[in-house]
DNA sequence: TGTACATCAGTGAACGCGCGTTCACTGATGTAC
DNA sequence: TGTACATCAGTGAACGCGCGTTCACTGATGTAC
């Protein structure tokens, strides 16, 4: 993920890092106006380079985009796995493993609010109709929140607040329901809602997930 | 919503209904590639006029496209009003609530991934900043779907199925669940995913929601 | 019924925009001898 | 240690693109007299 001075800072080429200067500077622009903002021209421009120079190390602005696209799905998931320490580890199992789930869902909407530039870069369309990838992209590599999510699941099973055949598939609702709630209310047709009313309509959501999880009662 | 012939069809003009023509041509672009795909060049182009023939009828692009939006939105609520009227009325009035809510929630995916140009121009930004609009759009006028989805959620209090006192803010939840799946699979990363496992998340998805919704259980 | 005129839907050429990308180049660096 | 040379990071001008929009215009229509 970019070629960032791992062993010692680096002196010996013309700019000296640029590759990675350009990353950084790709990711503000993302950071502050999402991945449209992102143009190769413009990071050029911050690093003080030439727009051409850039096309010795990215193959174009495509490239670019990825580079960063990845960074921000990174950080997203960073911002889920710093939210799970929060939580009481000596809680009982069952109410840890609930506190845990509901914790990363906060901490998802949280960097999505916060960073809604880096949010919506994450979840952007890259390859528009462009074949090659398909096969590999099968596996949502690169998503580790995914991974982090499964794993939450999983321990809820384990302490017994979930049956075992309900787990599978359990985590695209979870995904799902986070991920509505936060394109609803970043650029849907709730984005003007007010503060207070937002914060109550997912509290709902989450509570209304959790519950579904959960709950072992015949319906229906 | 455009100066379709609602009496008689015109014809003394020169194009005869331009307006219509114009809207028509553009929801066919959006149709076929989103809001990205919404040129005004091309609607022109598409009805044999010159470009600058739609400025007579639009103000410009941004007055197409909010047109084209809303005819979207329009057609996704008709969408979930059809659906809701292939549930069997003489069910027992808990069960029925419930299927039509069922049914709803997958009228909502079936449109998204049948139609995901007019999905996504349904859901699509339009004034980037711009102050104005800001205290008018709070209330989610125009988004029919959410009326609908309110008085499906009405139903089912009033069937017995879920608590009077859970029913605040309960169709944010439905919403988030249902168009977080939508956007996950059409434009996110697991647009690549298989046919069946797709089906089989949905399904999942949706009936952890219901259940959560309907449970009425003290968790955690 | 016929003519003069105002109206206004539609024309076609042109503009500016900023992008991504290519081209032939320059000039600093590290290395072989 | 000194020189010749290959390497390759970075330059700056230029291209094509297609868009949204403006401009002064044209030409058909409906209407007043």
């Amino acid at each position: 993920m970019s070629s960032a001075p791992k062993t010692a800072p680096r002196t010996r080429y013309h700019h000296g890092d640029l590759r990675n200067a350009l990353t950084v500077a790709a990711l503000e622009l993302a950071r502050e106006g999402g991945p449209e903002a992102l143009v190769l021209r413009e990071a050029a421009r911050r690093v003080g380079v030439s727009a051409t120079a850039a096309y010795r190390h990215f193959a174009g602005q495509r490239d670019l985009l990825i580079e960063v696209k990845n960074l921000a799905l990174t950080a997203l998931a960073e911002a889920l796995t710093a939210a799970l320490d929060e939580c009481d580890p000596d809680a009982e199992p069952g109410d840890l493993a609930v506190a845990r789930l509901r914790s990363a869902a906060h901490a998802y909407l949280n960097f999505a609010f916060t960073e809604p530039g880096l949010f919506n870069t994450a979840f952007c369309h890259d390859d528009p109709a462009d074949p090659g990838f398909s096969d590999e992209d099968l596996n949502y590599a690169g998503v580790e929140a995914f991974v982090v999510l499964g794993r939450l699941l999983d321990e809820l099973v384990a302490a017994g607040r979930m049956s075992p055949q309900r787990r599978p598939n359990a985590e695209f609702a979870s995904w799902a329901t986070v991920h509505g709630v936060a394109v609803l209310f970043l650029n849907g047709p709730l984005r003007h809602l007010a503060e207070a009313e937002r914060a109550a309509a997912i509290e709902r959501a989450i509570d209304v997930h959790i519950r579904g999880l959960i709950c072992d009662e015949a319906i229906e």
